[in-house]
DNA sequence: TTGCATAACTAACAAGCGTTAGTTAGTCGA
DNA sequence: TCGACTAACTAACGCTTGTTAGTTATGCAA
């Protein structure tokens, strides 16, 4: 991917994380650029190409990184731990993307559409199976893990609502919270 | 509202959750209705208004559900119980325009999106209040509120990705499922 | 020096957009 | 029966959309 197209991407993530897909224009997105509409499609193919291109770079990331913790022997708490810090590193490290992904994966064409649905299918499906784990364990209360999944990865996506990359927190330091949040609850234990 | 409007506003608010608002043409809202897209204009005055409408119906009554129960004297697990009740029943009650709501807000002009932001931030305090209620009780685990009220908010909305209204869970099982989430987390303390 | 690749440009297209103007048929209370 | 109201229509407007065609300046490799 030539350097030229890579700024195209982050521009174009930028201003779609704030009016959306549909509503970035291909010339509010050159116009960032300080380039003509008709120059970008030196470098793209058509506009939804760019959508596809965010979509299927996070899709990759996240896909790699449970597939590799799946992979390994442990036990369900740490596998889950480890599952939240991989998705919020990936998510923290380029938040108008992560924020693209998570919201305008519905503009995709039909095709791509399938597929990213079908990723996303399996991606849960990692997940579900470390919570079945758990439960074999005994580590897990007994729950509905399809609502739960869903729920957990709602929890973190909510990261990128509000974090700041350059605040006092590091990706690490949430998915921490995060943790501590999803595997103990609200309640004080002491009390 | 005359029985006419509401049904455009129906009509319009299931295409939203499919296409988007963007990406739903006033044409796509007339023709679902058999009518013509000028048609509509004696009923709605633009398009926008369309989607302020949907955003302001739920905006009031999420405001009014936590209003009315911060205002009764409870403890604080009691509230939030109640509180998660009261923002599922409302999200339940119609999934189209609740889609809408989450998803498509920030289409709003310039207006109703300041106004829409305000009224966010308002139902985000009343939630915090009760947190800080909690620590004070000693009932909750002290939490970086502002972190735990999106994330909890977050899991309550995730109900309308999965949620079947003519399925076995009641509004009411839902919250109950949530709120054991949200209090209790994961793990099992038993073991 | 020639020739190709790159990345910009101008100009334009066809389609689709939200919206307006003006008209018309049906309904209903005075 | 009349006049106002409602809710539909046809026709069209001006603008924006994604995209294409053809051209041009620059820079590097043979």
């Amino acid at each position: 991917m030539s350097p030229r197209k890579i700024q195209i991407l982050q521009q174009a993530s930028a201003l779609m994380r704030t009016k959306g897909y549909a509503s970035t224009t291909v010339r509010d997105i050159a116009n960032s650029l300080n380039i003509e509409a008709s120059s970008l499609y030196n470098h793209i193919s058509s506009k939804e190409e760019i959508l596809e291109t965010i979509c299927a770079s996070l899709a990759n990331q996240f896909e790699s990184g449970i597939l590799e913790i799946n992979d390994i022997y442990f036990n369900a708490k740490e596998k889950l731990k480890m599952a939240i810090e991989s998705h919020i590193r990936i998510l923290t490290q380029d938040l108008n993307a992560s924020y693209v992904f998570i919201h305008e994966w519905r503009n995709l064409g039909e095709n791509a559409l399938n597929e990213f649905v079908r990723r996303r299918d399996l991606y849960e499906k990692e997940f579900r199976d470390i919570l079945y784990l758990g439960e074999k364990e005994g580590t897990f209360t007994d729950v509905d893990e399809k609502f739960v999944v869903i729920t957990i990865l709602s929890s973190l996506n909510s990261t990128i609502e509000w974090y700041k990359p350059n605040g006092q927190l590091s990706p690490k330091d949430v998915s921490n919270k995060l943790s501590d949040f999803i595997l103990n609850g609200l309640l004080n234990s002491q009390a």
